[in-house]
Formats: C-alpha cells, sequence, structure tokens
DNA sequence: TACCACTACATAGTAACACCAGCTAGTGGG
DNA sequence: CCCACTAGCTGGTGTTACTATGTAGTGGTA
C-alpha cells in the first residue's frame, strides 16, 4: 500500500468517520467491504486496519448495529447498519462539514466577505 | 450559531494549518493579530494557544519568515509572513483539500457513481 | 498432502494535532 | 497599587489515522 501524503492524513482525521457513516447510510457495509467501497470512492490509500478501528469505534459510540453473517468464503462478516443516533451524529457532521467548506471556499478565493 | 464541539476539533486538524496559511497569504500577521482574523473569520472558538503552537511549526517547517516588530502596547510582535516554500505547501494543501472536499461533495448529494 | 491466494477481522505501537490551563511580560488607566 | 489589555509561550491530555503484524476460514492446485 502506498503511503498516503500527510496532508491527507492528517486532514481525515474527523472527515472519514463521517465518510464511513455517509457510506453506511448509502448501505450497510461490513469492514472488507467499506474498505473496497471508499477505494471506489476514490481513497485508495486508506488502510484496512483504519476502517476496522473506526467500525469498532463508531460501534462502541453506538452510532451503528451489527449483525454477524456467515459468509460463503472467509471468516462471519460483521455487518454495519447506521441507526437512529449514527444518522443523527452523521447529520451533525455534514452541518460541521459545510461550515468548514464555506469558510475554506472563501478563503481559497480570496472573498473575504460573507 | 457556532458550531462547535468535537467534530469541530476533530476535523480542523490537517484544515487549521492551512487556514492559517491562507490567511497569511492576504496578509503577514503576528499570533494575536492571527486569532483576531480567525475570529472575524467564524472561527471564533480557536484558543490563543493553539493559533501560537500552530505558528511555532510553520516557522519550523521553513515556511514563513519572522520580523520582530515592537509594539506600542504590550511586548513587541513577531510578524509571520508566508516565504516560497509556504506559498508551495499552501499550493498542496489546496489540491488536497480540493480533493476531499469533491469527495464529500459527492457523498452528500447522494451521487456515488463514477 | 502441502501450499497459496483471497476473504475477513483484529490490535499494539507510533506520530501528529488541537485543546486546556496556566505562565511571563509590557503598557496605560482607575 | 492593582487591573485590563496586549503579546507570546509551554506542559500535559485526548483523539485520530497509520504501520505492521497476527489470526482464521475457504477453495484451488501442484
Amino acid at each position: 500500500m502506498l503511503p498516503v501524503g500527510k496532508q491527507m492524513t492528517e486532514m481525515l482525521k474527523g472527515t472519514l468517520e463521517g465518510i464511513v457513516l455517509a457510506t453506511l447510510a448509502v448501505k450497510p457495509a461490513y469492514g472488507y467491504d467499506m474498505t473496497a467501497r471508499l477505494r471506489e470512492q476514490g481513497f485508495t490509500d486508506i488502510a484496512e486496519g483504519t476502517v476496522y478501528a473506526l467500525l469498532v469505534r463508531i460501534e462502541k459510540n453506538g452510532l451503528v448495529e451489527v449483525e454477524k453473517v456467515p459468509s460463503e468464503k472467509g471468516p462471519p462478516r460483521k455487518v454495519y447498519a447506521l441507526n437512529a443516533q449514527g444518522r443523527d451524529y452523521l447529520a451533525e457532521f455534514w452541518k460541521t462539514w459545510s461550515f468548514l467548506s464555506q469558510r475554506l471556499e472563501t478563503l481559497h478565493h480570496g472573498r473575504n466577505e460573507a
């Protein structure tokens, strides 16, 4: 796995969680599947370990329901599905991100007035 | 209405540095002034200590030139100005942010193809 | 059988960053 | 004399993504 840039690594802090929750909002997923879906979205360098750790974290924070589903190829899958609390948290995430995004867009184009 | 909290704190990791560099690109600043300019931009809850630590860091990384200027009220000011390396770094930052921003925008509006 | 590739999950250790809480120090006003 | 404002600095903490590695099930193949 090619190392991801330092800037991207730091910028993903706080946003990767939202990305994963938003991806789960589209359709439930298990860890291995989530990694694949992130890669499809262009996040080609997200490490598997990072995804598993993040899923454990959001489960611990009560944002998802987990169901164990047997697999035809390999160990049983832990399928994560967003629950009501997760959807609320995701909504908060979008609010936070929208604020930040607007401020940065303003800075980027030199329009410093609101 | 100020979106503060844990989400914002985490999301600022990696982006706050770019925000400060972009602000310096507009006009050089010293720490106390930078804090004020960030508040004007809507980042009302950025701690002073955070700003000073960040300025020390970007100086250490050679992204800025520093000039000590006497003040009429209070201790001398350390004025930070973006140098060539800082401008290159800022350009990289905008590239990274644009990538992330586009991915998130896509997720936000449910356009998950392409 | 022995080996390998792919699927699937897990974790210990590390680096980076923003925050909190507190500090020193200069200037001018009540 | 004390306080408010300006101005800069630091140690310790919590959170997060990354690296590197380990465990385990299934199917193919030599």
